[in-house]
DNA sequence: CGGCTTTACG
DNA sequence: CGTA
DNA sequence: GCCG
């Protein structure tokens, strides 16, 4: 039902008391607006009186993000980055529900079971599965930014990248609700047993292999059979496995970027530390932190770095495991 | 049938 | 080549 | 696997 899954958020994170509904009158008669908006109010649903940058949705009658985005560009009007553009039928869902639904992905499930089959493809890394892995996640892509919800097969074919096989799989899920070959690989044990060794940090799909090989299917067996590799980064996969595994919380990220700052500055006056990436993008958990840092004076920034990670690690604020040169 | 994202490091 |  |  969503035209498109919102920017840089999980879909369905909002949440009642911070959404802000905006409804695009375009394609709506003036009587139906007006009695959407009546049920809105009396269901309790917020609702948006201008499209500034609190709205969280965007209801439309438009068929298409495209038909939107033409129509806005037209009309002057600036979207909010953060809302999610989601179809007339969410909005009478959550009507119904008075509720604010979650924005659901309805053709997630298509997307999902392609990437089953490309990450397959990916783990069993012949040299024509590489190609084969990168045609399904075209086909995945492509299934993923279409403004519509495929209810028919027939929608698909002819469209580039969208050929026998992923027309197979998508019929199957259209009729049965899912795929065997999808369902056959994602119950398999050796997919399972790939996927879990290759979430190891340093770990690919050769290491996995010759692990499985060796009749190995946890990762204590690995840990218990002594030093599996010699390559510092499975050595380090392993040891903070569990560690790397958990999730940075948004007010763990600012503690972060406000250490890290005080700490440039400390080095560096004036050095900028700026929090980039999923955090900068409003989500509230992520499995980074991404920093960018800078200085106002060009040039200052130079050799900053190795001074900054020297003073965290001698606050014992950092754990140097390896450092790789760069070459700019 | 040939070709498919790009780049970097050890 | 294996990995990110 | 899919395209040209």
């Amino acid at each position: 039902m969503a035209l498109k899954p919102q920017i840089g958020g999980s879909i369905g994170a909002s949440r009642d008391e911070t959404a802000a509904i905006f409804v695009l009158p375009y394609k709506i008669q003036r009587k139906r607006l007006e009695d959407i908006k009546h049920s809105m109010l009396k269901k309790n649903i917020p609702l948006a009186k201008a499209l500034d940058h609190t709205v969280t949705h965007i209801v439309t009658e438009f068929e298409s993000l495209e038909q939107v985005e033409k129509q806005a560009a037209k009309d002057g009007l600036q979207l909010p980055t953060a809302a999610c553009v989601v179809s007339m039928g969410w909005l009478v869902e959550c009507l119904k529900a008075s509720a604010v639904l979650p924005v659901e992905e309805s053709h997630l499930f298509k997307k999902d079971a392609l990437e089953v089959l490309q990450l397959h493809a990916e783990l069993k890394d012949g040299s024509q599965d590489y190609s084969r892995a990168l045609a399904f996640r075209r086909a995945s892509c492509l299934l993923k930014s279409l403004p519509f919800e495929v209810r028919d097969p027939r929608q698909l074919s002819r469209l580039k990248d969208i050929g026998g096989h992923v027309l197979r799989v998508v019929t199957d899920i259209l009729d049965n609700g899912s795929s065997k070959e999808v369902e056959d690989i994602v119950s398999s044990k050796w997919f399972q047993q790939m996927k879990m060794f290759t979430s190891i940090f340093g770990v690919g799909s050769a290491t996995a292999k010759s692990w499985i090989s060796k009749g190995w299917t946890t990762i204590e067996d690995v840990r218990g059979a002594g030093c599996p590799s010699s390559d510092w980064r499975v050595v380090w996969g392993l040891a903070f496995y569990e560690d790397l595994g958990c999730p940075v919380s948004r007010q763990e990220a600012d503690t972060f970027v406000a250490i890290v700052h005080r700490e440039a500055e400390a080095i560096w006056p004036g050095t900028i530390v700026t929090c980039v990436g999923g955090f900068r993008r409003g989500k509230e958990v992520g499995h980074d932190v991404d920093l960018l840092i800078t200085h106002p004076r060009e040039g200052e920034e130079v050799g900053l770095l190795p001074k900054l990670l020297s003073a965290l690690a001698k606050r014992d604020l950092i754990l140097i495991g390896h450092r790789e040169k760069n070459s700019y």
